[in-house]
DNA sequence: CTCGGCTATGTCATTCTTGACATAGTTTGG
DNA sequence: CCAAACTATGTCAAGAATGACATAGCCGAG
């Protein structure tokens, strides 16, 4: 309702953050880079402008206090009207897709460089995503730990947890495929067999 | 060499297309729609513009010849300075990231609708990677039949073969995570477990 | 005591991306 | 025979995204 025209998908990564709890522009970019940052990224640059658009639209409200810097600290809360708006934008049909993968742009070009380079390309993508796994794993134990998985559909928390899981089960895949083309190279080339046994003990 | 400046990873995309066969903008389009869409998608309105970038950088050249409308078809094609462009970005540090997955941005605010519009979320998606991981699959049969798999990584095709089994993956990981998502809601309502039995028979 | 990093908010220019508009001949199916 | 879809190329305005610049107090490590 209202003046609450189109919203775009950022708009509606921070308000679903504000759904949560309130909070400031910069603890939103924190958000944005770690636990929402794995299936919606953008910078703090990006971020002020839209609460103000938010805000605009009435979505959102924000109450002012004392910040650490030269300007005052910014709280945000997403408004009724906001969290009618996200409840109905999750219930309208939506478009996958909007893939961008380096890595997979550069393997579709790699038969023109020598299967070396396309090798130091797969490996540090797999240290990576082993990077990123770990991170997942632990977070996961301790939701485990805590009995988040038992929770249901209508807490946030069980939400975290099904976006973790995806998130697991998607750097394992990752991995997978990394460990199978950096075999796929071995055949042709074996320095590079022995590269991978050395990368993975 | 020469100004070859910055060349965004559309322009990157474009050469990788070129580098395997000369083509018409609306070739490109088509590829980047289907093979190369799964890693990198965009719109022919920005294809034209880019491929004009990337001749004013010499990276690609035109030649005209009869169009079918008003005006002349433009066949492009890599030049030397454009592969030698195209192999260093491979070798060049790459930045893993840039996701955007508006499924686990809507699954992620879940909590706040009712379990039977997240269901219908989560099936829809299903649906959506179920068809595509078909035609993936009829793909890599045909693929193999042709033995792509075994050309090595100096032939385009083989490349091919590469990202295609990351298709694959992919798609087969999030059919299986939509199913573990439709399971978990079944545990709060068992109206969800009965549907999901009808959606996989 | 100083340097770097964290909290915190914003702007700005440039580039990228989207969706709509525009045009016209050929091919394919009903 | 007619309509729709396909080939083919481009422009344009609006909106989204990036990276750099700017500012400043507080806190911990060395």
């Amino acid at each position: 309702m209202t003046a609450a025209d189109r919203v775009s998908a950022l708009g509606y990564a921070l308000l679903a953050a504000l759904a949560r709890e309130p909070m400031t522009g910069y603890a939103l970019a924190q958000l944005v880079r770690d636990p929402i940052g794995f299936f919606w990224e953008t910078r703090h640059s990006q971020i002020y402008p839209e609460l103000a658009r938010l805000e605009a639209a009435a979505l959102v409200a924000s109450t002012f206090g004392p910040g650490p810097g030269p300007r005052p600290k910014r709280t945000y809360a997403a408004t009724d009207a906001g969290l009618a708006e996200l409840r109905a934008w999750i219930a309208a049909p939506s478009r996958f897709g909007g893939r961008r993968d380096e890595l997979l742009l550069k393997v579709y070009a790699s038969w023109l460089v020598e299967p070396s380079v396309t090798l130091g390309l797969v490996q540090s993508a797999r240290r990576h995503h082993e990077s990123n796994l770990e991170r997942y794993l632990t977070r996961d134990a301790s939701a485990r730990a805590r009995g988040i998985a038992e929770l249901g559909p209508r807490d946030p928390r069980f939400a975290d947890y099904l976006t973790l899981r995806r998130g697991i089960d998607f750097e394992r895949g990752r991995i997978a495929w990394c460990d199978w083309v950096i075999d796929q190279l071995a055949v042709d080339d074996p320095g590079v067999a022995s590269a991978r046994r050395r990368a993975t003990p």
